[in-house]
DNA sequence: AACAATTTTGCAGGGTGTGCATATTTGCAT
DNA sequence: ATGCAAATATGCACACCCTGCAAAATTGTT
Protein backbone atom coordinates (compact mmCIF):
# COMPACT_ATOMS: atom_id res chain seq x y z
CA UNK A 1 0.00 0.00 0.00
CA UNK A 2 1.74 3.66 -0.81
CA UNK A 3 -0.73 4.46 1.92
CA UNK A 4 2.46 3.77 4.06
CA UNK A 5 4.94 5.52 2.69
CA UNK A 6 2.64 8.42 2.89
CA UNK A 7 2.02 8.04 6.32
CA UNK A 8 5.52 7.64 6.95
CA UNK A 9 6.87 10.85 4.86
CA UNK A 10 3.88 12.99 6.32
CA UNK A 11 3.72 11.37 9.95
CA UNK A 12 3.32 14.86 11.72
CA UNK A 13 0.92 12.51 14.37
CA UNK A 14 0.88 12.25 17.96
CA UNK A 15 4.01 9.96 17.89
CA UNK A 16 6.55 11.95 15.77
CA UNK A 17 5.63 14.95 18.04
CA UNK A 18 5.71 12.67 20.94
CA UNK A 19 8.84 11.62 19.85
CA UNK A 20 10.24 15.17 19.55
CA UNK A 21 9.12 16.41 22.85
CA UNK A 22 11.09 13.44 24.42
CA UNK A 23 14.01 14.25 22.76
CA UNK A 24 13.67 18.02 23.53
CA UNK A 25 12.79 17.48 27.03
CA UNK A 26 16.25 15.39 27.22
CA UNK A 27 18.77 17.37 25.83
CA UNK A 28 16.73 20.59 28.02
CA UNK A 29 17.42 18.57 31.08
CA UNK A 30 21.26 17.33 30.64
CA UNK A 31 22.00 21.15 29.87
CA UNK A 32 20.53 22.30 32.81
CA UNK A 33 21.47 19.64 35.01
CA UNK A 34 25.20 20.26 33.51
CA UNK A 35 24.93 23.92 33.93
CA UNK A 36 24.37 22.93 38.00
CA UNK A 37 26.40 20.39 38.78
CA UNK A 38 29.17 20.02 36.11
CA UNK A 39 28.85 17.73 33.23
CA UNK A 40 30.89 15.40 34.62
CA UNK A 41 29.00 14.82 37.62
CA UNK A 42 25.43 14.23 35.45
CA UNK A 43 24.61 11.12 35.05
CA UNK A 44 22.32 8.85 32.67
CA UNK A 45 19.94 8.23 35.14
CA UNK A 46 19.65 11.80 36.45
CA UNK A 47 19.16 12.96 33.19
CA UNK A 48 16.23 10.34 32.07
CA UNK A 49 14.93 10.94 35.70
CA UNK A 50 14.38 14.83 35.10
CA UNK A 51 12.91 13.97 31.27
CA UNK A 52 10.42 11.87 32.78
CA UNK A 53 11.22 8.88 31.30
CA UNK A 54 13.86 5.59 32.22
CA UNK A 55 17.39 5.09 31.65
CA UNK A 56 17.02 2.76 29.17
CA UNK A 57 14.87 5.13 26.82
CA UNK A 58 17.91 7.33 27.01
CA UNK A 59 19.91 5.75 24.56
CA UNK A 60 16.71 5.11 21.96
CA UNK A 61 17.55 8.62 21.57
CA UNK A 62 21.11 9.78 21.95
CA UNK A 63 23.92 7.02 21.15
CA UNK A 64 26.24 8.15 24.13
CA UNK A 65 25.84 10.36 27.15
CA UNK A 66 27.60 13.28 25.69
CA UNK A 67 25.91 13.78 22.43
CA UNK A 68 22.73 15.11 25.00
CA UNK A 69 24.44 17.94 25.68
CA UNK A 70 25.91 18.16 22.46
CA UNK A 71 22.95 17.69 19.95
CA UNK A 72 21.13 20.86 20.85
CA UNK A 73 20.26 22.47 17.41
CA UNK A 74 20.06 19.59 14.70
CA UNK A 75 18.24 21.69 12.47
CA UNK A 76 21.14 24.64 12.61
CA UNK A 77 23.11 22.99 9.87
CA UNK A 78 19.90 22.43 7.39
CA UNK A 79 19.55 26.23 8.20
CA UNK A 80 22.41 27.22 6.67
CA UNK A 81 22.16 24.87 3.34
CA UNK A 82 18.81 26.37 2.72
CA UNK A 83 20.57 30.03 3.23
CA UNK A 84 22.96 28.78 1.20
CA UNK A 85 21.05 27.94 -1.77
CA UNK A 86 18.29 30.89 -1.58
CA UNK A 87 21.18 33.35 -1.72
CA UNK A 88 20.73 36.25 -4.26
CA UNK A 89 22.26 35.28 -8.01
CA UNK A 90 24.91 38.19 -7.55
CA UNK A 91 26.78 37.19 -4.56
CA UNK A 92 29.68 35.53 -4.45
CA UNK A 93 30.05 31.66 -2.96
CA UNK A 94 31.89 33.41 -0.27
CA UNK A 95 29.22 35.92 0.44
CA UNK A 96 26.60 33.60 0.59
CA UNK A 97 27.93 31.40 2.96
CA UNK A 98 28.83 34.72 5.29
CA UNK A 99 25.33 35.78 5.03
CA UNK A 100 23.85 32.55 5.90
CA UNK A 101 25.73 31.74 8.33
CA UNK A 102 25.39 35.07 9.97
CA UNK A 103 21.76 34.91 9.80
CA UNK A 104 21.79 31.26 11.49
CA UNK A 105 24.08 32.67 14.30
CA UNK A 106 21.18 35.70 14.69
CA UNK A 107 18.88 33.29 14.83
CA UNK A 108 20.37 31.34 17.30
CA UNK A 109 21.07 34.91 19.55
CA UNK A 110 17.34 35.21 19.74
CA UNK A 111 16.64 32.06 21.98
CA UNK A 112 20.24 33.23 24.02
CA UNK A 113 18.15 32.13 27.16
CA UNK A 114 18.91 28.45 26.47
CA UNK A 115 22.19 28.54 24.38
CA UNK A 116 23.76 30.63 26.94
CA UNK A 117 23.98 27.69 29.47
CA UNK A 118 24.97 25.23 26.53
CA UNK A 119 27.46 27.61 25.83
CA UNK A 120 28.78 27.56 29.62
CA UNK A 121 28.83 24.01 29.62
CA UNK A 122 30.71 23.42 26.66
CA UNK A 123 33.53 26.00 28.18
CA UNK A 124 33.64 23.84 31.53
CA UNK A 125 34.12 21.39 30.30
CA UNK A 126 36.82 20.73 26.88
CA UNK A 127 35.99 17.73 26.11
CA UNK A 128 32.42 18.45 24.72
CA UNK A 129 33.66 20.94 23.11
CA UNK A 130 35.23 19.06 20.82
CA UNK A 131 32.45 16.66 20.78
CA UNK A 132 30.44 19.84 19.65
CA UNK A 133 33.07 20.65 17.03
CA UNK A 134 33.03 16.78 15.51
CA UNK A 135 28.79 17.34 15.12
CA UNK A 136 29.33 20.12 13.39
CA UNK A 137 32.06 18.72 11.40
CA UNK A 138 29.45 15.98 9.97
CA UNK A 139 27.54 18.30 8.75
CA UNK A 140 30.20 20.14 6.44
CA UNK A 141 29.70 17.79 3.94
CA UNK A 142 26.69 18.59 2.80
CA UNK A 143 27.18 21.98 3.02
CA UNK A 144 29.80 21.77 0.56
CA UNK A 145 26.98 20.14 -1.39
CA UNK A 146 25.15 22.76 -1.42
CA UNK A 147 27.66 24.91 -2.10
CA UNK A 148 28.60 23.01 -5.16
CA UNK A 149 24.50 22.93 -6.37
CA UNK A 150 24.87 26.97 -5.68
CA UNK A 151 27.91 27.50 -7.48
CA UNK A 152 26.86 25.09 -10.31
CA UNK A 153 23.79 27.05 -10.62
CA UNK A 154 25.59 30.28 -10.81
CA UNK A 155 27.90 31.18 -13.89
CA UNK A 156 27.10 28.14 -15.32
CA UNK A 157 24.96 24.96 -15.23
CA UNK A 158 26.89 22.04 -14.64
CA UNK A 159 26.49 18.74 -15.60
CA UNK A 160 22.40 17.02 -14.78
CA UNK A 161 22.64 15.27 -11.92
CA UNK A 162 20.00 17.20 -9.96
CA UNK A 163 20.01 15.54 -6.63
CA UNK A 164 22.16 13.19 -4.98
CA UNK A 165 18.89 11.07 -4.59
CA UNK A 166 20.67 9.99 -1.43
CA UNK A 167 18.85 7.63 1.02
CA UNK A 168 18.94 10.08 4.81
CA UNK A 169 20.30 6.74 7.39
CA UNK A 170 22.32 3.66 6.73
CA UNK A 171 25.72 3.64 5.57
CA UNK A 172 26.88 6.71 4.20
CA UNK A 173 29.92 5.08 2.59
CA UNK A 174 29.10 5.19 -1.42
CA UNK A 175 28.81 8.95 -1.48
CA UNK A 176 29.60 11.13 -4.67
CA UNK A 177 32.64 13.07 -3.21
CA UNK A 178 31.91 17.37 -3.86
CA UNK A 179 34.63 19.03 -5.66
CA UNK A 180 37.59 20.65 -3.81
CA UNK A 181 36.70 24.13 -4.10
CA UNK A 182 33.31 24.03 -2.36
CA UNK A 183 34.48 21.64 0.12
CA UNK A 184 37.11 23.76 1.13
CA UNK A 185 34.13 27.06 1.25
CA UNK A 186 32.61 24.85 3.71
CA UNK A 187 35.97 23.79 5.70
CA UNK A 188 37.21 26.80 5.99
CA UNK A 189 33.60 28.82 6.62
CA UNK A 190 33.26 26.52 9.92
CA UNK A 191 36.75 27.27 10.65
CA UNK A 192 35.68 31.05 10.99
CA UNK A 193 32.54 30.75 12.52
CA UNK A 194 34.45 28.70 15.15
CA UNK A 195 37.37 31.52 15.50
CA UNK A 196 35.09 34.15 15.52
CA UNK A 197 32.55 32.53 18.42
CA UNK A 198 35.86 31.76 20.57
CA UNK A 199 37.57 35.01 20.02
CA UNK A 200 34.27 37.29 20.65
CA UNK A 201 34.21 34.47 24.21
CA UNK A 202 37.61 35.67 24.93
CA UNK A 203 36.69 39.08 25.19
CA UNK A 204 33.03 39.49 26.71
CA UNK A 205 32.05 42.65 24.14
CA UNK A 206 28.79 41.32 23.69
CA UNK A 207 27.41 43.84 21.15
CA UNK A 208 30.51 43.50 19.15
CA UNK A 209 30.36 39.96 17.93
CA UNK A 210 28.75 40.99 14.11
CA UNK A 211 31.91 43.23 13.29
CA UNK A 212 34.31 40.39 14.77
CA UNK A 213 32.37 37.69 12.51
CA UNK A 214 32.75 40.43 9.24
CA UNK A 215 35.80 41.27 10.13
CA UNK A 216 36.80 37.40 9.97
CA UNK A 217 35.12 36.96 6.34
CA UNK A 218 37.18 40.37 5.39
CA UNK A 219 40.43 38.93 6.05
CA UNK A 220 39.55 35.63 4.11
CA UNK A 221 38.26 37.74 0.92
CA UNK A 222 41.49 39.24 0.96
CA UNK A 223 43.43 35.96 0.36
CA UNK A 224 44.29 35.98 4.17
CA UNK A 225 46.61 38.59 3.53
CA UNK A 226 48.40 40.82 6.31
CA UNK A 227 45.91 43.34 7.97
CA UNK A 228 47.14 47.17 6.61
CA UNK A 229 47.72 48.81 9.47
CA UNK A 230 44.52 47.31 11.61
CA UNK A 231 41.81 50.09 11.97
CA UNK A 232 40.46 48.18 14.49
CA UNK A 233 36.69 49.04 14.00
CA UNK A 234 36.11 49.21 17.49
CA UNK B 1 67.69 22.06 46.64
CA UNK B 2 68.13 22.66 43.36
CA UNK B 3 69.58 18.65 42.65
CA UNK B 4 65.58 18.15 42.71
CA UNK B 5 65.16 20.88 40.19
CA UNK B 6 67.91 19.37 37.72
CA UNK B 7 67.31 15.89 38.15
CA UNK B 8 63.69 16.68 37.20
CA UNK B 9 64.85 17.88 33.52
CA UNK B 10 67.85 15.87 33.05
CA UNK B 11 65.96 13.09 33.54
CA UNK B 12 67.19 11.51 30.94
CA UNK B 13 67.42 8.22 33.03
CA UNK B 14 66.61 4.54 32.71
CA UNK B 15 63.18 5.69 34.83
CA UNK B 16 62.10 8.22 31.86
CA UNK B 17 63.15 5.71 28.83
CA UNK B 18 61.33 2.75 30.66
CA UNK B 19 58.55 4.96 30.59
CA UNK B 20 58.22 6.13 26.97
CA UNK B 21 59.03 2.68 25.86
CA UNK B 22 55.92 1.58 27.56
CA UNK B 23 53.88 4.40 26.27
CA UNK B 24 54.95 3.39 22.44
CA UNK B 25 54.37 -0.27 23.39
CA UNK B 26 50.86 0.45 24.02
CA UNK B 27 50.06 2.79 21.50
CA UNK B 28 51.90 0.46 18.54
CA UNK B 29 50.02 -2.62 20.12
CA UNK B 30 47.05 -0.61 20.26
CA UNK B 31 46.53 0.59 16.04
CA UNK B 32 48.31 -3.30 15.50
CA UNK B 33 45.45 -4.46 17.30
CA UNK B 34 42.99 -2.49 15.76
CA UNK B 35 44.35 -2.98 12.17
CA UNK B 36 43.86 -6.60 12.58
CA UNK B 37 40.37 -6.47 14.57
CA UNK B 38 38.55 -3.58 13.98
CA UNK B 39 39.11 -0.38 16.43
CA UNK B 40 35.98 -1.44 17.76
CA UNK B 41 36.74 -4.88 18.95
CA UNK B 42 40.24 -4.20 20.94
CA UNK B 43 40.19 -4.04 24.84
CA UNK B 44 42.05 -2.19 27.04
CA UNK B 45 42.50 -5.31 28.15
CA UNK B 46 43.91 -6.96 25.12
CA UNK B 47 46.26 -3.77 24.13
CA UNK B 48 47.42 -4.29 27.31
CA UNK B 49 48.18 -7.89 27.24
CA UNK B 50 50.31 -7.15 24.24
CA UNK B 51 51.79 -4.47 25.54
CA UNK B 52 52.73 -6.48 28.66
CA UNK B 53 51.63 -4.53 31.15
CA UNK B 54 48.39 -4.52 33.26
CA UNK B 55 44.77 -3.07 32.40
CA UNK B 56 45.41 -0.61 35.21
CA UNK B 57 48.56 0.53 34.05
CA UNK B 58 47.28 1.09 30.51
CA UNK B 59 45.15 4.03 32.09
CA UNK B 60 48.26 5.66 34.08
CA UNK B 61 48.97 6.23 30.58
CA UNK B 62 46.19 7.39 28.70
CA UNK B 63 43.05 8.94 29.98
CA UNK B 64 40.99 6.90 27.67
CA UNK B 65 41.07 3.36 25.39
CA UNK B 66 40.86 6.05 22.15
CA UNK B 67 43.53 8.09 23.26
CA UNK B 68 45.87 4.60 22.00
CA UNK B 69 44.55 4.78 18.58
CA UNK B 70 44.90 8.68 18.15
CA UNK B 71 47.92 9.69 20.09
CA UNK B 72 50.72 8.99 17.67
CA UNK B 73 52.97 12.06 16.70
CA UNK B 74 52.94 14.51 20.10
CA UNK B 75 55.69 16.42 18.58
CA UNK B 76 54.05 17.19 14.81
CA UNK B 77 52.46 20.43 16.07
CA UNK B 78 56.18 21.77 17.38
CA UNK B 79 57.61 20.95 14.57
CA UNK B 80 55.03 23.53 12.21
CA UNK B 81 55.58 26.05 14.67
CA UNK B 82 59.33 26.04 14.42
CA UNK B 83 58.60 26.05 10.49
CA UNK B 84 56.65 28.60 10.73
CA UNK B 85 58.77 30.81 12.94
CA UNK B 86 62.45 29.94 10.75
CA UNK B 87 60.54 30.74 7.55
CA UNK B 88 62.19 33.25 5.27
CA UNK B 89 61.57 37.09 6.35
CA UNK B 90 59.93 38.02 2.95
CA UNK B 91 57.27 35.24 3.08
CA UNK B 92 53.98 36.12 4.12
CA UNK B 93 52.50 34.69 6.87
CA UNK B 94 50.03 32.36 4.72
CA UNK B 95 52.99 31.34 2.54
CA UNK B 96 55.05 30.62 5.52
CA UNK B 97 52.18 28.68 7.04
CA UNK B 98 51.88 26.73 4.04
CA UNK B 99 55.66 25.78 3.73
CA UNK B 100 55.70 24.63 7.24
CA UNK B 101 52.73 22.47 6.88
CA UNK B 102 54.26 21.23 3.45
CA UNK B 103 57.53 20.15 5.30
CA UNK B 104 55.50 18.22 8.63
CA UNK B 105 53.29 16.56 5.57
CA UNK B 106 56.29 15.30 3.79
CA UNK B 107 58.16 14.29 7.08
CA UNK B 108 55.09 11.97 8.04
CA UNK B 109 55.48 10.50 4.42
CA UNK B 110 58.89 9.20 4.93
CA UNK B 111 57.48 7.10 7.88
CA UNK B 112 54.34 5.60 5.61
CA UNK B 113 55.08 2.21 6.76
CA UNK B 114 53.27 3.04 10.33
CA UNK B 115 51.28 5.89 9.06
CA UNK B 116 49.53 3.69 6.56
CA UNK B 117 48.78 1.30 9.25
CA UNK B 118 46.82 4.61 11.14
CA UNK B 119 45.27 6.06 8.57
CA UNK B 120 43.64 3.27 7.66
CA UNK B 121 42.73 2.39 11.21
CA UNK B 122 41.38 6.19 11.20
CA UNK B 123 39.31 5.70 8.41
CA UNK B 124 37.67 2.55 9.17
CA UNK B 125 36.06 4.46 12.54
CA UNK B 126 34.97 7.86 12.37
CA UNK B 127 34.88 8.17 15.51
CA UNK B 128 38.51 7.82 16.23
CA UNK B 129 38.99 10.23 12.78
CA UNK B 130 37.14 13.15 14.91
CA UNK B 131 39.18 12.50 18.44
CA UNK B 132 42.69 12.83 15.86
CA UNK B 133 40.80 16.33 14.35
CA UNK B 134 40.72 17.19 18.15
CA UNK B 135 44.04 16.74 19.11
CA UNK B 136 45.13 18.54 16.40
CA UNK B 137 42.52 21.67 17.58
CA UNK B 138 44.35 21.85 20.91
CA UNK B 139 48.04 22.91 19.14
CA UNK B 140 45.90 25.71 16.90
CA UNK B 141 46.32 28.04 20.47
CA UNK B 142 50.03 27.71 20.27
CA UNK B 143 50.19 27.50 16.25
CA UNK B 144 48.29 31.05 16.30
CA UNK B 145 50.99 32.23 19.01
CA UNK B 146 53.87 31.19 17.13
CA UNK B 147 52.16 32.97 13.69
CA UNK B 148 51.50 35.87 15.77
CA UNK B 149 54.99 36.06 16.85
CA UNK B 150 56.24 35.72 13.18
CA UNK B 151 54.17 38.52 11.91
CA UNK B 152 55.18 40.66 14.86
CA UNK B 153 58.46 40.07 13.50
CA UNK B 154 57.93 40.92 10.43
CA UNK B 155 56.39 44.18 8.79
CA UNK B 156 55.76 46.31 12.28
CA UNK B 157 55.01 45.86 15.78
CA UNK B 158 51.46 46.44 16.25
CA UNK B 159 48.61 48.11 18.66
CA UNK B 160 48.81 46.92 22.45
CA UNK B 161 46.05 45.68 23.48
CA UNK B 162 47.87 42.63 25.10
CA UNK B 163 45.87 40.23 26.93
CA UNK B 164 42.20 40.73 28.03
CA UNK B 165 43.09 38.49 31.18
CA UNK B 166 40.39 36.19 30.20
CA UNK B 167 40.39 33.39 32.43
CA UNK B 168 36.04 32.66 32.34
CA UNK B 169 35.25 30.24 34.96
CA UNK B 170 37.22 27.75 37.53
CA UNK B 171 40.54 26.76 36.95
CA UNK B 172 40.80 27.99 33.46
CA UNK B 173 44.43 28.66 31.85
CA UNK B 174 45.11 32.24 32.08
CA UNK B 175 46.39 32.39 29.00
CA UNK B 176 46.82 35.62 26.80
CA UNK B 177 44.38 35.45 23.99
CA UNK B 178 46.42 35.49 20.28
CA UNK B 179 45.11 38.21 18.04
CA UNK B 180 42.52 37.41 15.52
CA UNK B 181 44.21 37.41 12.29
CA UNK B 182 46.89 34.81 13.31
CA UNK B 183 43.86 32.90 14.83
CA UNK B 184 42.00 32.90 12.38
CA UNK B 185 44.91 31.63 9.99
CA UNK B 186 45.78 29.21 12.43
CA UNK B 187 42.51 27.27 11.86
CA UNK B 188 41.95 27.86 8.35
CA UNK B 189 45.51 25.96 7.80
CA UNK B 190 44.15 23.43 9.63
CA UNK B 191 41.15 22.96 7.91
CA UNK B 192 42.87 23.44 4.78
CA UNK B 193 45.37 20.47 5.55
CA UNK B 194 42.29 18.56 6.59
CA UNK B 195 40.70 19.38 3.39
CA UNK B 196 43.08 18.79 1.20
CA UNK B 197 44.03 15.27 3.20
CA UNK B 198 40.42 13.90 2.48
CA UNK B 199 40.12 14.56 -1.06
CA UNK B 200 43.46 13.16 -1.53
CA UNK B 201 42.20 10.27 0.31
CA UNK B 202 38.51 9.69 -1.77
CA UNK B 203 40.80 9.74 -4.94
CA UNK B 204 43.12 7.15 -4.89
CA UNK B 205 45.60 9.29 -6.25
CA UNK B 206 48.61 8.56 -4.30
CA UNK B 207 51.00 11.00 -6.32
CA UNK B 208 49.04 14.18 -6.74
CA UNK B 209 48.95 15.11 -2.99
CA UNK B 210 51.10 17.76 -3.62
CA UNK B 211 49.13 19.30 -6.36
CA UNK B 212 46.23 19.20 -3.99
CA UNK B 213 47.57 20.80 -1.50
CA UNK B 214 49.39 23.71 -3.29
CA UNK B 215 45.60 24.23 -4.76
CA UNK B 216 43.85 25.23 -1.34
CA UNK B 217 46.43 27.34 -0.53
CA UNK B 218 46.13 28.67 -3.70
CA UNK B 219 42.56 29.08 -3.60
CA UNK B 220 43.08 30.69 0.20
CA UNK B 221 45.69 33.39 -0.87
CA UNK B 222 42.79 34.08 -3.89
CA UNK B 223 40.49 35.13 -1.50
CA UNK B 224 38.18 32.30 -1.82
CA UNK B 225 36.81 33.45 -5.09
CA UNK B 226 35.43 31.07 -7.47
CA UNK B 227 38.29 29.30 -9.47
CA UNK B 228 38.41 30.42 -13.25
CA UNK B 229 37.31 27.21 -15.44
CA UNK B 230 38.55 24.67 -13.28
CA UNK B 231 41.57 23.34 -14.52
CA UNK B 232 42.83 20.06 -13.04
CA UNK B 233 40.04 17.70 -11.27
CA UNK B 234 41.11 13.95 -11.84
C1' DA C 1 -13.20 -3.66 20.02
C1' DA C 2 -9.42 -5.99 17.93
C1' DC C 3 -5.13 -5.64 15.64
C1' DA C 4 -0.46 -4.29 14.04
C1' DA C 5 3.20 -1.16 14.53
C1' DT C 6 5.86 1.47 17.45
C1' DT C 7 7.77 2.79 21.67
C1' DT C 8 9.01 2.11 26.48
C1' DT C 9 10.92 -0.42 30.06
C1' DG C 10 13.38 -3.95 32.95
C1' DC C 11 17.12 -7.00 33.14
C1' DA C 12 21.41 -9.06 32.37
C1' DG C 13 26.05 -8.48 31.05
C1' DG C 14 30.46 -6.84 29.19
C1' DG C 15 33.53 -2.87 28.83
C1' DT C 16 35.30 1.65 30.54
C1' DG C 17 37.42 4.50 33.89
C1' DT C 18 38.79 5.78 38.89
C1' DG C 19 40.17 5.67 43.81
C1' DC C 20 42.80 3.39 47.08
C1' DA C 21 45.98 0.37 49.23
C1' DT C 22 49.90 -2.46 48.31
C1' DA C 23 53.93 -4.33 46.04
C1' DT C 24 57.71 -3.46 43.06
C1' DT C 25 61.27 -0.76 40.87
C1' DT C 26 64.50 3.12 40.45
C1' DG C 27 67.80 6.71 41.94
C1' DC C 28 70.49 8.32 45.46
C1' DA C 29 72.87 8.63 49.87
C1' DT C 30 75.40 6.48 53.30
C1' DA D 1 76.49 -3.08 49.23
C1' DT D 2 72.54 -1.57 51.95
C1' DG D 3 68.91 1.29 53.23
C1' DC D 4 65.73 4.95 52.12
C1' DA D 5 62.50 7.85 49.56
C1' DA D 6 60.17 8.73 45.38
C1' DA D 7 58.05 7.00 41.45
C1' DT D 8 55.71 3.43 39.14
C1' DA D 9 52.96 -0.94 38.56
C1' DT D 10 49.47 -3.76 40.11
C1' DG D 11 45.23 -5.78 42.24
C1' DC D 12 40.72 -4.92 43.83
C1' DA D 13 36.38 -2.88 44.33
C1' DC D 14 33.02 -0.06 42.44
C1' DA D 15 30.24 3.27 39.73
C1' DC D 16 29.01 4.21 35.30
C1' DC D 17 28.32 3.62 30.25
C1' DC D 18 26.15 1.21 26.64
C1' DT D 19 23.90 -2.80 24.27
C1' DG D 20 20.86 -6.96 23.27
C1' DC D 21 16.71 -9.10 24.25
C1' DA D 22 12.15 -9.89 25.49
C1' DA D 23 8.13 -8.42 27.81
C1' DA D 24 4.83 -4.60 28.67
C1' DA D 25 2.51 -0.28 27.34
C1' DT D 26 1.02 3.09 23.91
C1' DT D 27 -0.66 4.66 19.38
C1' DG D 28 -3.11 4.61 14.88
C1' DT D 29 -5.99 1.96 12.03
C1' DT D 30 -9.78 -1.15 10.60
Amino acid sequence: MQDVLEKKAAESGLRERKKQATRAALAEAAVRLAAEHGAENVTVEAISEAAGVSPRTFFNYFDSRDDAFVMIDAESGARVRRGVLEAPADASPLEALRDAMAAELAEIEQRHEVWDLHAGVLHRSPHLLTRSLAAHLADELDLAEALAERIGAGPRSRCGCPSPARSASGDGQPRAVPDLYPRLLAAVGGAAVRVAVEYWCARQDRLAFTAVFRQVFAHLAAGLSVPPEETGRR
